[in-house]
DNA sequence: TATTTAAACTTGTATTTACAAGTTATATAT
DNA sequence: ATATATAACTTGTAAATACAAGTTTAAATA
């Protein structure tokens, strides 16, 4: 069950949770790298190590002389880039509805984006959700993954998680990158229900494939975005 | 004069040269990191150094066991990253046509963000473009730079230049990074007679502001995309 | 010959030590 | 009291070393 995980990448989920948690306030200071040495029972390069992961992930910026200075936790950065969705509106905000239950399924004839093989062989675990900010709908997003080694997936709960934190945490499964095609369209009648606006209003469409650091494992997604009261933030 | 940059750094703008100046193949491997310690007499840790900021520039993918990977340099990443619209499609079917000539101006009161004290008092330069692609008209966008020393900047000439590459190549401003909002709304009549789109039609709306190297100079733009042909691609 | 095993690579993680460089607070001098 | 210098922090850079883990190649075995 222990997934074996480096000494520098434990440091960096406790320090990441503790910040997004709030014990950290924004604009202070994180304990300096000899404290965090020495409460944790390890190295100054690995402390730095973890802190770098920090730094990447945009939850602190470093200043020599002075120390760790949390950022914002959202500065991760929404759905234009490479975090989930729910660090970009602040998790305690937003809610997932499953609409679809993570469940195992073949690949469809027809894809926005080319699988490899290695992955069309593998079927795909489905998932469709609808999340909600102030109970009221904001994305609708379908998701595809290939069914490769991800043990009790599909009886995994999902609400009120992220997609993305699960895979990092339970699989070891890391987004590197990705590309998206982007593109304002009328709200069909089954997306106008689902995101409570009016059938043909526009809304934000996303066609995204992210690559992991597992080779040849990416994930596809579709996304619908009820722009009328939020927008879509980025920072980059 | 020389910078007495650390030699972590040499060795990436050693290495970087090499890449983007073709000395090693995409796909091909770059020496080990051992090679890499033995020719420059640095030791392994300083190397590691080196190839993790190009990683981070994605210059290379490294694979345990395998070795350091070229990638082609960070292709272009289009307008939802740092770069300019004109990379995002490719220059060569990108016409620019210039709407509002640059003119200095005063800054309106009220601003979807919030200007700095020396932006306000310096005033602005505002310019209106409109993109082509294919004779069929894709961007509108309105841009607002503070008037800080930017001599002859209203007299030079846009036609067919990207705003970013005159920026860089005559002031040596960068783009360091910025923020954006995203929408999907209505086109306006106005919109919709500069994008040749139906009145109500769904269209991307941006507002972004950019950070360049220059302390506290930021461009303020507004952007109108037709994504009825084309759609926003982004990789990241 | 085909398969398996072992060796020789590669990068990943981690410790220990040392000094440089930037920041802040304190003590000292004027 | 104010300015200056010092000391005590902080992060940044760099070395030398060791072993773990993944990949490839070559040798040994069936």
């Amino acid at each position: 069950m222990g997934p074996k995980l480096p000494q520098y990448k434990k440091l960096y989920e406790i320090l990441r949770k503790h910040i997004v948690g709030g014990v950290y306030e924004e604009g202070s200071l994180l304990p300096s790298e000899n404290e965090l040495c020495a409460v944790h029972g390890v190295t100054r390069p690995t402390v730095r190590q973890a802190l770098e992961a920090l730094v990447r992930d945009g939850f602190i910026v470093k200043k020599q002389g002075k120390g760790s200075i949390v950022k914002k936790p959202p500065q991760d950065i929404g759905i234009l880039s490479i975090s989930g969705t729910a660090s970009a509106i602040g998790q305690q905000y937003l809610k997932t509805q499953i609409l679809s239950k993570p469940q195992i399924m073949t690949w469809p004839d027809e894809l926005p984006f080319e699988l490899s093989e290695v992955e069309r062989e593998s079927g795909r675990i489905y998932l469709e959700r609808l999340r909600l900010v102030n109970d009221q709908p904001v994305f609708y997003d379908i998701n595809n993954l290939p069914n490769i080694n991800l043990p009790r997936f599909t009886s995994r709960s999902f609400e009120n998680k992220s997609l993305f934190e699960l895979l990092r945490t339970h699989y070891q499964i890391e987004i590197t990158g990705g590309e998206q095609k982007l593109k304002a369209i009328k709200a069909t009648k089954h997306i106008s229900e689902l995101l409570k606006v009016k059938m043909g209003d526009p809304v934000l469409y996303l066609e995204r494939k992210l690559n992991t650091n597992r080779d040849g494992f990416h994930i596809y997604s579709t996304i619908y975005f009820n722009s009328e009261k939020h927008s879509i933030f980025g920072v980059f």
